[in-house]
Parts: structure tokens; sequence; C-alpha cells
DNA sequence: TTGCCGGTCTTTGTATGCAACCCAAATGCA
DNA sequence: TGCATTTGGGTTGCATACAAAGACCGGCAA
């Protein structure tokens, strides 16, 4: 009866404010290294400090900030990027997808052909994407999280759903203050991709497997090099201070 | 001039408190499908509300309690206990573990054949307490710890680390539940964990990887085996409603 | 008897107050 | 002038107050 309300989604203010906040920071709106300080964004917010208390909470937890612990009063920062965490997590994310696209090889054939099809089908759209000028980053950003979710989140069960979905904003974190200044990055990618999708279609786990891992091996090489590119040039190193 | 205070380890109470839950739970002191008020937690720990809606917070997000009750309302009860989650968390936790060990098996020879050494220590004492009678189910639920987050934590990273201490306190959630009614199940479990250890010393990490991905998808079968045996007998259906 | 309606009671979500405590700067003393 | 102590500001941790929204229960009517 209710024809359709996509956005019930969020209720409390607590889990807006946490996802504005991380929203902030995987955009890199907001440096990392800065201060954040919890009277400050619920001003900014527009909230009393208990959401934005439970929001950070919650975002040291899943490691987007960090407690710079001065001894025993928490001083809480936007937790900084480098590039042994980029090793780490293109590797653990691999690791992720790769148990997940073991299930999902292991699919029963028409579950796999109709995956294997509608992964095709984002890889394309990526490709084309990716080829037009200007670039919408945007666009892009969403279509490469479309293409990894749509074969993890259809074969994941509720701990492997959680943790992937820990991982990938961290992954995008970096993906979005370094891999959209990629210039011509995406075709490797793309073609990693069609391996990928070839492996689920014929149903083929260990193939599969082998394929995520490599497309992600090759991909931490790529965004570490333009890392390290950009690095020559560096960017604003700010002082321990809030946003504003 | 404080000679050492080496328990300062935590800090607030919301820490403090959901350590204490979340040991409730993992030790099965509090059934599964029991509803968690806020109100009652914090009376019970004569502390206020707010440290105890924190530590809530935190335990829905890492998945010990569940928000029931799809409207609007957030009633919130313990994590129920079921064999998917069983096949997924084994898996997944081999998933990490397995990746761990490449790295440790690829560490140079001397940390490689120290590590060794340690887990080997360790295993042998997994082995002689499990043959003790009568037996010490803690003694053994640590030796078990330790010998994992050995050679997990020894090399890997932060966000590894993070996943993995995020998942392994799950497992043992069931393991505590059900693997300490196992009689004589820990011989298999010894000596794969030998064979983990042989391929982390000669530094092969292909054959170590495989070695711990078997191991957890035979302890996965064991523990299984276990759980339908017990679910024969059921154990108290309660009514979601308070611990005290 | 059963279904509906209203009211109360429970429980959560948010705001705010208060005290502890860290840091730092300023001031006093040697 | 240099060092120590104190004092003040800022920020967090915890407690509590209050309002809104379900859930529950009882009554009333069909």
């Amino acid at each position: 009866m209710t024809g359709a309300k996509p956005q019930i989604v969020h209720k409390t203010l607590s889990d807006r404010t946490f996802d504005h906040l991380r929203d902030l920071i995987v955009r890199g709106r907001m440096a990392p290294g800065t201060r954040v300080v919890e009277a400050d964004v619920a001003l900014q917010f527009g909230v009393s400090r208990t959401p934005v208390r439970e929001a950070m909470a919650r975002l040291i937890q899943e490691g987007y900030l960090t407690p710079v612990s001065a001894s025993r009063r928490t001083e809480v920062v936007i937790a900084p990027l480098n590039i042994e965490s980029v090793r780490e997590l293109w590797g653990l994310i691999g690791a992720l997808e790769a148990f997940a696209v073991e299930t999902a090889a292991s699919l029963p054939t028409p579950r796999r052909v109709r995956l294997a099809d509608d992964l095709e089908r984002l890889n394309t759209e990526l490709r084309t994407a990716s080829q037009a000028r200007p670039r919408d980053p945007d666009k892009l950003f969403k279509l490469q999280t479309a293409f990894h979710t749509r074969f993890v989140l259809d074969s994941a069960g509720l701990y492997l759903t959680r943790g992937y979905e820990r991982i990938r904003p961290q992954v995008q974190r970096y993906e979005w203050v370094f891999g959209t200044r990629l210039s011509s990055e995406y075709e490797p990618s793309t073609k990693e991709h069609f391996r990928i999708i070839a492996a689920i279609r014929s149903g083929e786990p260990a193939t599969a497997r082998d394929a995520v891992l490599a497309h992600w091996s090759r991909a931490a090489v790529r965004i570490i090099a333009t890392l390290e590119s950009i690095s020559a040039s560096p960017g604003p190193r700010r002082k321990p201070r809030q946003m504003k």
C-alpha cells in the first residue's frame, strides 16, 4: 500500500550524525589529523552532544577517528592516511572478497549466470563512464562500489557482510582521496573485472578467488604508485585543530 | 613514583560496561534472545544509563546484541546462536587467519623460527591440558586463544588485528557455549596445529594458508556435529525478558 | 466471545548539567 | 633568569531530566 518510502532508512540523530561525519571523513572533507571536539560538532550539526558522542564512539571503533590518548583524557583526531594501511586494507578486502567470490562461484547455475550478467552490465557501464570526458568521479565511485558489493553481498552471510561493510568505506576513503586523481587507471581494473566475471560465470571458485586476489593486489600497486607520486607535492599539513 | 599500575588498561565506565556485558554474553551467562534494557543493566551495574547505552551501542555494532522490533522503537536482545552463523564465522576467521599466516610464514627466518617455537610450546601445553582429567575449560579456552592470536597478532597490521579481534570473540561465544561440552575433540585440533606450525617453520606461505583453512574447515564440522547432537536436547526456550 | 479503542506505563532518544581532569600559561620564589 | 607551583580554561565522562513513541491492558460494544 505504501507505494514506497525508500528513505526511512535513517532514524536516530546518532545514526545520521554517524553517517554525516563518516561521509565527511571518507570524502576527505575533514583532513586527517584534524582534532574533533564533541561540542563543536554538536554546534555545527545543530544537535546536542549526546548523539555526537555516540557517533564518535562508533567512528572510533571503526577506525575513522583515533584517540590520540593524551594520558587519560581522550583527545580524538581524524585517523591519518598512510601507505602501510593501503597495503593492509587492500590485502584484507581482497581476502574478504575472495572468500565471498568462492561462494558466489559455487552458486547454482541460474543464479550464478544472472549474477555474472549483472556484473557484466555494471562493468561495461564502468568502462564507459571511465572513458567519458570530463569524468564524473562520483559516478565512477558508485559504479566501482556497485560492482564489488554486487557479488559480495549477494553471497555473503551476516558476519561477512558486516565485516565487508566495515572495510569498504575505509578503502573508499583512500580511493576518494587518491584514486579520483588517477588519470587513466580504470582500464586495467575493468579488464580484471571481466576475468572475475568469467570465473563466476563458468563456476570456478578457485579461479574466481585467484582473480579477485590478483585484482586487489594489482589495485594496491596502482594506488600506491599514485599515492607516492602525489606525496611529492604534499598536501596541507594542518595543525590538530578544528574543522570549522 | 607510582611503582607501576599495570592495570590502568581500563578507563571509562563505558569500556568496563562493554567488556562486562560482552563477557556475560560470550560466556553464555545471558541467554540468547534475552531482552536487554538499558535501565535494568544500569541499575544492576550501579552506573547511569549513559555508559550502558554506549556499551550497548558498541555491542550492537559488533553483533552481540541485535535490535529487534522493526518498527521505530529499537528493542534489543542478545543475538541468537545458529548453525549458519557457525559456518560463516568459522569460514571467516579461517580466511582472516589464512591471510595472516601467509604473512607469518613469509617473515625472515629467525623470527619465523621463534614464532614456530612459541607455537609449538603453546600447542604442546594445549595437548597436555586437554588430556588432563578433570579438564580445566578455562585453561583450554585460554590456550586455544593464545595459540591462534600468537601468529595472527604477530604479523597482522592494524586493520586485520581489529577485524580479527572482532570476529574472535564471536567464535569464542560458540566455542564456550558448545565447545566446552566436547569430550575428546581436542586431539585432531592439536594435530592440525602442528601442521600449521611446520609450514610456518619451513616458510611455506601457501602450505600454511591451506593448513589454516583446512583446520578451521574441520573445526567447523566438529562443532556443528556437537551442536546438532546437543540440539536434540534443547536448551531453555526463554521468553524475551530480562536477565536479572 | 471477540474485536476495537483509549489510556497508562515502559523504554528509548535527546538535551543538559556538573564535576573531574588535563594542559598551559602566568605568576611567584629562589 | 630559571624553575616550580598554582590557577584558569577547555573538554571529556557521567548522571539525570524530559519528551515522544510503542506496547500493554482493560473496558466497552457488537
